[in-house]
DNA sequence: TGCATATATGAAGATATAGTCATATACTCA
DNA sequence: TGAGTATATGACTATATCTTCATATATGCA
């Protein structure tokens, strides 16, 4: 990272900026291991439709996602492998920081006994 | 990543929405490898002082960066190692994407002539 | 060809956020 | 103790963004 020019680092913040939204992560949990259509991911993220389509929007806008056309049916996809990885990568470390608050605090509630 | 919680992705959002800034990059990129103080921070990134003081406590909230103090002089680092590894797997990820785009836009205009 | 379904888009409103300016606070030192 | 320096915070403005509602577009089928 060091080495990346200002453009890059941009470039950077809008991927970033793409998955930082609760709505975004979950239809990415949603595509987590299969494609699935518009119809599929609304049902899974509780989503409105048309606020559904938007958010896709702006994930295949940054390469996050991408998508086919089946009929009027729109199947989209993770962009490619490299995108779970980030994703595994970021959700494992926020998961073990979110365990690791709870076992500290158990421990002082022990401890006050 | 599918097996998370709806309230632990909204803690996924909030810290990828923290770095997901430009100004805050590259803050992160001056601390790649070490502790600096605010005023370096400041001549590195070219953010103005208060702003700059600002996406500090955005990025020491998210527990992206830490402080120690020592006199009048607030020193900053990456919090933990797991930070460094998930900005230089993101930064490696987006930077390949930009030399692909420029390697197939070269064939391009190679195959034009 | 018209209806039904799936999806995309424009407009509007509410909320969030980045940067600037001014000021407050903390610390050191002569 | 006051001046100087470093840093944090409040207030304000402009811009970005999320969600909803209404509507447009694309496709399939009877």
């Amino acid at each position: 990272m060091k080495t990346l020019s200002n453009e890059t680092l941009d470039q950077v913040a809008v991927f970033l900026k793409s998955m930082a939204e609760p709505t975004r992560l979950r239809i990415l949990r949603a595509l987590h291991d299969e494609e699935k259509t518009v119809s599929q991911i609304m049902e899974e993220t509780g989503a409105g439709q048309s606020n559904l389509s938007k958010h896709l929007a702006i994930l295949t806008g940054a390469h996050v996602v991408r998508f086919r056309k089946n009929g009027t049916f729109t199947h989209y996809r993770i962009a490619d492998p490299n995108i779970t990885v980030i994703l595994d990568t970021v959700c494992r470390s926020i998961a073990d920081r979110i365990r690791q608050a709870r076992t500290t605090l158990k421990e002082i509630e022990r401890e006050r006994r």
